[in-house]
DNA sequence: ATCATCCTACGAAGACCCTCGTTGACATCC
DNA sequence: GGATGTCAACGAGGGTCTTCGTAGGATGAT
């Protein structure tokens, strides 16, 4: 076995469990104090365990902190859009054997969307067509 | 803290890192023995290290196995469709607020398509909406 | 028979993940 | 001042994940 195989290397923009759920408080709230994040994620979870892993998220740069009164405001540095491209690529080439397709349709199977919905999606896709033609 | 917390609980068909390794090679392959999932993995995971990964997996009834020779050979129970679609509800919701929309603008953002693949994905949404309709 | 090879089985080692308890700092209220 | 509340810091504990070493059985070649 070689050295790297022994200790798990952790590609960019990934994240545990528990990193996953403070990182979602942060993307969706922009910003939050240990408190804050606390709060969203119900009281199930302790304080002082919000506290470590957002100092373990601030060790792997994954946020940053600003004081704010005695408290620390943290901000997300990873921008989910790069965490959902690359949990996409994961999830799309182990599981959908590199098919977008095979996404795709297992997407709409798995929920209804509203025709307005449906209707973006389409859109969304003339886009990227578009761009496409466009090169 | 509550006892559900302290001992992780798994929700099903969610797998590990190196487990879903190993159940993306048997779904690419249909089954696989132990020599044959790892000939894919790469020789960087030891042989015994792939087998106690599918025993593992037995236990979880992600797998099960025959006997072929002196060897067994592994089949997965597990539907890749059925793990894709949990792991694709998680990313949406952790990750894109819930929002399909946003998930697939950054599918498309992060690979470039044919026109081919575009049109078949148009149309899995032509056949939702028509789904929907019929309801 | 002996050896090499291929297989399963089992257990232990070490990293990682997540949890919290405790401590000490600082502020506020009475 | 003393009690109370909020905060960061640190470390330890216990579970999980992944790895492999070793043992033992079966098979086939020499």
């Amino acid at each position: 076995m070689t050295d790297e195989s022994a200790g798990r290397r952790r590609e960019p923009n990934r994240f545990t469990h528990r990193e996953l759920d403070i990182m979602s408080v942060l993307w969706r709230q922009g910003s939050g104090t240990v408190a804050e994040v606390r709060d969203v994620l119900g009281e199930d979870v302790g304080y002082t365990t919000v506290l470590k892993m957002l100092q373990i998220l601030e060790g792997k740069n994954a946020v940053r902190h600003e004081k704010e009164g005695r408290a620390h405001r943290y901000y997300p540095l990873v921008a989910s859009a790069d965490a959902g491209g690359s949990a996409l690529r994961r999830v799309m080439n182990k599981i959908f054997h590199g098919s977008a397709e095979l996404l795709l349709a297992t997407l709409v199977e798995n929920r209804e969307f509203t025709d307005e919905e449906i209707e973006r999606m389409r859109s969304i896709l003339d886009r990227a067509q578009e761009k496409e033609e466009d090169r």
